[in-house]
DNA sequence: GTTATATTTAATAGCGCTATTAATTTTCGA
DNA sequence: TCGAAAATTAATAGCGCTATTAAATATAAC
């Protein structure tokens, strides 16, 4: 029996892939280890993706759009901008929530290879600045109405970016700095949602 | 000439192995790598730290201990918590725009190994242990006055390293997302230090 | 059933890395 | 100045990795 019972080998690849990429990186996972999780040859994953970048381009591709999806949706509902803006957050973390290992391993593979900063700008660069103008008009909007204290966009995306995704990202490093238990961990990422909104609606106040 | 001009051939592998740890990583610095920088011969390297991983804990220990170092000064002036708590957090701030890629190196090390996390709680647990108890012991006090609304401590440690650490570990991301131009980042991270103190400021209030 | 095509494997070239060893050169005190 | 100790080098064993190639096997169309 040649052929992979569980049916779909390419598509087997790339979860393997996409597991061991959001663990250890793109440097520390091999293509060999993909195909021994797998439970194929090794040359097979070189036979569906060529080479283990375009492999993992193809899975980061999807995982910055998961990242950024929270923000890419516009609400019709009739709400206020803090209504609105709350509830991107909190749609922002329940992502990170459900894929936690994502906001490492874009600061992992962006920093240690900023060549594949292009290619992403490339491929998603239109959305992100679409969105980031969208949120740039609508927060001036609020200033000039002085609902809000003047501030650069930057500075609050910084905030959002800063405070949900750095629980996920330093989670190790807490528990070295504080000798904190795995579940006092969990239960700080529980109640951290609401204590990131809180704050990030106090950084607006005027 | 065999002996280096320069002096001490050990010092300058551990500087050289320094710059290379911050800007990639443990995984992807090779101890060749370490040597052409210095211009020796690569087995010396192995010479004086025998491997590369004892080399790399002496450096990663003393980053460690910088990074927490704005914590650990006890301030002997008779100021207010808000205020001693400012200059920390400033004071951390300063050593990070300092040393601007020491997040990462924890972040990346502290993820992909975290075998590494054993040995330095080894070494600064102590110490760490003591920064947040000290830290646990005046915020229940200050709560207690009413000064500060009820919060964990950790909640706080957590927004601190979030908003000091991020702006340093995801330049490099903001850069993808938002199309911002070098000069601009440099500007964010200029004035970003009081708006951090304010955020965390804001924080506290009941 | 035969055959073209798709999938899978074994084998391997070629690279860079870590760590060790033995030999060579330099240093420095007696 | 001699010789032991320290510093440095060349050489290399041995490993795992990526990518390719050619051969083997399975699939499906006819």
């Amino acid at each position: 029996m040649k052929r992979n019972k569980d049916g779909n080998t390419e598509q087997q690849i790339l979860e393997a892939a996409e597991t061991l990429f959001l663990e250890k990186g793109f440097a520390l996972t091999s293509t060999t280890e993909i195909a021994k999780v797998v439970g194929c040859n090794q040359a097979l994953v070189h036979y569906y993706f060529r080479t283990k970048d375009q492999l993992f381009d193809s899975i980061f591709e999807r995982k910055v759009y998961l990242f950024m999806s929270a923000f890419l949706e516009i609400d019709s509902e009739k709400l206020s901008f803090e209504e609105r803006l709350k509830r991107k957050v909190e749609a922002h973390y329940d992502i990170l929530s459900a894929n936690p290992k994502l906001p490492f391993l874009f600061v992992n593979e962006l920093t240690t290879n900023p060549e594949r900063i292009k290619t992403v700008r490339e491929k998603i660069g239109n959305t992100s600045q679409s969105v980031f103008f969208r949120l740039k008009a609508e927060l001036e909007e609020e200033i000039q109405k002085g609902n809000i204290r003047p501030m650069n966009p930057i500075d609050l995306l910084l905030t959002i970016i800063a405070l949900n995704a750095t629980l996920f990202i330093v989670s190790p490093m807490i528990k070295v700095i504080v000798n904190i238990s795995d579940e006092d961990l969990q239960q700080v990422i529980a109640h951290r949602k609401q204590e990131n909104v809180k704050i990030i609606l106090n950084s607006l106040k005027p």
